[in-house]
DNA sequence: TTGTATGCGTTATCAC
DNA sequence: GTGATAACGCATACAA
């Protein structure tokens, strides 16, 4: 009984204390080697990482974490991996973290901004050193929370100039205008858009807005009737056609949020019969690998999501480490015309 | 100055100890009642839960890490979040993880073993509760230090039997065989594979391996140059194709190691001006959304992602709280026959 | 059921 | 440069 639980205990794990004693110097010292730290002599570097090897050290995180305030992780509140674009963010964001010697922890949150706040509040509950968050569409509470915290933060995806998020994106409503200036340039004057749900999505809004402007700068402005919002999904945007097919007089051209919705478009339409670009003119944004291979490929938007990850792993960690940076970067998203999209079909 | 130093030092948070003065109560008790420990009388915990609330206090992750041996969060090890096979598990394991109070820290590692195990390493130094791994293959380091640090762990995707690795998954060998039994059956004696690299890659080694076995039993074996190895990508598999259209006796199938492959050897086929299937059957495997969307639709192997992620969430939490779970669990990967094949040219 | 006191393994602030 | 030693904020064995 004595014998097993004492087999029982963990074998005791080796601490900062036993390689300060194995190379005979202070647990200051062997901290101030692993860390780094600056005016240590060779001499003592040395014994203490020799004795490191010996013992086959490896310091605690937690301790390390209580004692130095920082958990050498952030925290990162992307809506879902279940999208291609957000994956591959996160997967450069990962990537580049670890450049810096820097964890990952990942949250989701289906668009529900309550949820974001619920796993807002545990990640910094957790101790991340910062916080990634994607566009600027967030509970009050969430900015509260992370300034009152002094928390180091950084937004993404959505470049928006606004004084509350720092932020490193795209515009969205450029791009998106620029598409439906593209197809009014090509003689369609009826657009129609198959949009992702709008709430607690700002990327959405703003490209719903893109499309917007340009229509009504062009004289022939959306009715209600001809903006179809859909969850994500290739089913999704097959259906949001279909809906659209049902209208007294059809569009012409059909501009969808992303590149899935658009693939589910231009499944539905060429299912109907209809050739694409000659009887209907089809839009994505993202400019997933898939788009260039769709027959016929998907004029859409190039998103720099790589590039995202990338920047916004060094942006962060640099606020991390107490630099400014600056508060909003701009990326760019271009076009990329491709052969969905034609001349408008003279009636 | 004075003054400054004064400001600039972080507002003092409220504390453990703090809510205790507030109640009128022991730390303990207020720790009691943070992790609802059981015999706390319904009055204390309410005076504790007022106080809370009254003081706005949030338990400090990294103490309680420290001083409980446990974080809070899992790690998982992912060859890649850039292919959705993979984020869609790794969405569907943090999803359940929330269910279980625990988060989750994500790392990749691009198929590199020694990656994976340096990767593991710093997870293990961060503190994680238990680990999730992908497949069988892994540096026999990796066993090592799991089973030295008796840290749970589970391996998902492949459910090989293995005594070493604990594992909930898929049969990876046997839908393949299935595969490639049913272009046998189909008529076809010129078969080909276009697969994933398989060094650190036992899922596509087992993949492979069964398209072998389906194909010597009947007589005709795979010959070297009819087995292609190119990396995960569209474009890639639009070149393996090409290179199998090289050869003296082209093949009238081709199985591929997952649907990204197959969509580009469909489009290149297609491109090539041949029929699918008509003039040569084409398989996947995942079940990626868009394989029954392409055209034609894929004939391919719906991995359960989603199931896996769940089931592996629940597993390794049970193996956490020391519950023990069976060694092996097998999910079902069906097979799913659509239009990409069809009976083996009558030259 | 509740309180007391110690431990968790580092980092960091002082002295020297 | 290096060494004592006090935090860091909570959990928990033990006592009451």
């Amino acid at each position: 009984m004595e014998a097993r639980d004492v087999m029982n205990k963990e074998m005791q794990r080796t601490l900062l204390e036993d390689v300060a004693r194995e190379a005979e110097v202070s647990t200051a010292s062997v901290s101030r080697v692993l860390n780094r730290a600056p005016h240590v002599s060779k001499r003592l570097r040395e014994r203490v990482e020799a004795a490191i090897d010996r013992l086959g050290y490896v310091p605690d995180g937690t301790a390390r974490a209580l004692a130095s305030r920082r958990i050498g992780a952030i925290g990162a509140l992307v809506p879902t991996l279940d999208n291609p674009i957000f994956s591959a963010m996160i997967d450069s964001l990962e990537r580049r973290l670890k450049r810096h010697d820097c964890r990952l922890l990942i949250a989701t949150y289906r668009y529900d901004l309550d949820d974001e706040l619920q796993a807002l509040r545990t990640l910094i509950q957790q101790g991340v050193d910062g916080v990634v968050l994607v566009g600027h569409d967030h509970r009050p509470a969430a900015l509260t929370l992370l300034q009152r915290r002094q928390l180091p933060f950084l937004t993404c995806w959505h470049a928006e100039d606004d004084p509350d998020w720092p932020g490193i994106g795209f515009d969205n409503t450029a791009p998106a205008r620029h598409l439906a200036e593209h197809l009014l340039m090509l003689g369609h004057r009826r657009l129609a858009v198959v949009s992702a749900p709008t709430d607690g999505n700002d990327r959405a809004r703003a490209r719903l807005e893109g499309f917007r402007q340009a229509a009504e700068a062009a004289g022939c402005p959306l009715p209600p009737e001809r903006i179809v919002k859909v969850d994500y999904g290739i089913a999704e945007g097959a259906e949001a056609f279909e809906s659209l097919m049902g209208l007294d007089r059809r569009p012409t051209a059909i501009l969808c949020g992303n590149d899935t919705l658009a693939f589910g478009v231009m499944l539905a339409a060429q299912r109907a019969g209809l050739q694409v670009p000659r009887e209907i003119s089809i839009t994505g944004f993202d400019d997933l690998p898939q788009a260039r291979f769709m027959s016929p490929p998907l004029t859409t938007v190039a998103v720099p999501a790589g590039e995202i990850g990338r920047q916004v792993a060094d942006g962060l960690i640099a606020r991390i480490d107490g630099v400014t940076t600056p508060h909003r970067r701009l990326l760019d998203a271009p076009l990329v015309l491709r052969e969905s999209t034609g001349p408008a079909p003279t009636d």
